[in-house]
DNA sequence: CGGTAGCAAGCTACCTTGCTACCGGTGCTGTAGT
């Protein structure tokens, strides 16, 4: 079979991109297949023309509902109306009838928490699976110990569905995320398909700077020079938001905030008037990025270090799709690593609150098979969050461990804190090692990817002489120079002093 | 850890300073009624 002319066929193309036909070949070999592709290649097409070309069903398991919708729009612009996106955007009137004629489907995309939910699980068994896709794959082993434990359970349930064939797709995965993602899905024989992980239109920029105020003033320096549009990454959506109203009220740009904590209407709002031009500058947390299919931007400064380097290099990877050069900037002050650390921390449960929780599950909450009650009235008492209340369940709802090793449940769960806690702190580590590195920091990320730097970048970074004067802005030059001139300090200091007034 | 809100004291009549306590990211979701 001649695959270019399926793609030309059913997509109109004409060639495929890097790695698209290694990884469409694997799959329709009958290989189960780990794929890492750079962003903006296409990882889509890797299922979406297999799909069409195999017998059964296809279910894709993708980690945010706007990705998934977004999909399904692709899917019927291509004019493939056998799409259904089976979550909770769906009434109950809906998710019914879509489950009773889920045969009816080509592909389907599901959450994790969905697929776990024994009910639809059930439906799903139903049908003929032909390929299981995990669509942004290093969510398993990012999200799966803690954040989204539904993550660790794909494992156990692609075996309930008569183990497909599989194939697991990402764009940035370490050799260790690797493994961790063929060992959670159970896959023995798989095909490895990996590209570099290089964009070498990206450059690199640290800055080290005194404090927070300084960085602020770094930003609204760097946001009036360099080339627009660009995306500000926070730790904190209360900065996020400042910065965004900053940048506004001086009218240096046209700048909104994006985060978590925002309704999911304005959250739509501001992703599309900043894909159509509308904005110029985002300011955001980790929450703003995945599925982004935005060419042209230009910058990406990072007002907080991220929690690890691969989030780095997934959040600097939205610049520059168009290939034209763009600059990935950092901030750092001496301490920035205590946030994420404090982070991490905070989202697993400590030693205190499991101990407390054995405490009073041995004076009174205990079922009458021994496990321990776990109510919300013990969350609560024992201040525990969402999240951490979840890892807990993990552990003492899990039947077999409790019955197996009753006395040594508390040590197994705080042992797996500890390892958890020291997994996170090394990436916050190596992402500070990478900060203050004094050589090249792309052979620096080659390195931590285990991958062979072949040649040289120009526009590389840094260390290896990458000027910032290469990415300033041509429309505003004339005015960033008269004011250059004038002085930039004072007048940075007058846009700040007639903010902290204007309070 | 480091920023900051909120309050009380100090100092002067409304504003500054100092202390303390608290907070900080990422997302999904079947259940009611028998």
């Amino acid at each position: 079979m001649e695959l270019e002319s399926e793609l030309k066929k059913y997509f109109g193309y004409d060639s495929f991109k890097t790695g698209q036909k290694d990884v469409i070949t694997s799959i329709l070999a009958g290989r189960h297949t780990l794929a890492m592709l750079p962003t903006g290649t296409g990882k889509s097409l890797c299922y979406q023309l297999p799909g069409l070309l195999l017998k059964g069903q296809i279910l894709i398991i993708s980690p945010l509902l706007s990705l998934m919708q977004d999909q399904v729009e692709q899917f019927k612009k291509f004019g493939e109306k056998r799409v259904i996106a089976l979550n909770s955007f769906l009434t109950v009137a809906e998710r019914k009838k879509v489950l009773c004629n889920l045969s009816k489907y080509k592909f389907i995309f599901i959450s994790p928490e969905m697929l776990s939910v024994h009910f639809i699980l059930t439906n799903l068994q139903e049908l003929n699976i032909s390929l299981f896709v995990v669509d942004e794959a290093h969510c398993i082993s990012q999200w799966g110990y803690d954040f989204r434990p539904d993550y660790s359970k794909l494992g156990g349930i692609r075996k309930q569905l008569g183990n497909p064939l599989t194939l697991a797709l990402t764009a940035t995965a370490t050799r260790k995320v690797r493994d961790d993602i063929i060992r959670s899905l159970d896959l023995d024989k798989i095909v490895k398909i990996d590209s570099t992980i290089d964009r070498p239109n990206i450059g690199f920029y640290v800055e080290k700077l005194p404090d927070y105020r300084n960085k602020q003033y770094r930003v609204i320096e760097l946001v009036t020079r360099l080339e627009q549009p660009g995306i500000i990454y926070f730790s904190s959506k209360k900065s996020a938001e400042q910065m965004a109203s900053l940048l506004m009220d001086k009218q240096i740009c046209r700048a909104m905030a994006y985060h978590g904590g925002m309704d999911q209407n304005s959250r739509i709002l501001i992703q599309q008037q900043f894909i159509h031009g509308q904005l110029d500058v985002i300011c955001a947390t980790s929450a703003f990025g995945m599925g982004i299919n935005k060419e042209n931007i230009r910058f990406i400064i990072h007002y907080h270090m991220p929690m690890q380097i691969e989030s780095y290099l997934q959040e600097i990877g939205r610049a520059g799709r168009d290939g034209l050069p763009s600059i990935a900037i950092l901030l750092y002050s001496p301490g920035d690593e205590q946030l994420p650390i404090q982070l991490a921390e905070s989202e697993l449960p400590s030693e205190q609150q499991i101990d407390w929780l054995f405490k009073k599950a041995n004076q009174q909450h205990t079922l009458p098979d021994g496990r321990m009650n776990l109510n919300k009235e013990l969350m609560t008492l024992g201040g525990f969050t969402d999240i951490q209340w979840r890892i807990v369940e993990e552990f003492v709802g899990n039947p077999a461990l409790v019955t197996r090793n009753p006395e040594r449940l508390q040590e197994i769960i705080n042992d797996f804190i500890k390892e958890r806690l020291l997994f996170k702190k090394t990436n916050i580590f190596r992402m500070k090692k990478w900060v203050e590195s004094t050589l090249c920091r792309r052979a620096f990320i080659f390195d931590y990817f285990d991958e062979k730097m072949l040649e040289q970048t120009p526009s590389c970074c840094d260390i290896c002489g990458l000027q910032l004067d290469d990415y300033q802005t041509t429309s505003k030059v004339s005015t960033v120079k008269n004011t250059a001139e004038e002085n930039w300090q004072e007048y940075l200091a007058k846009i700040l002093i007639n903010c902290e007034l204007r309070e």
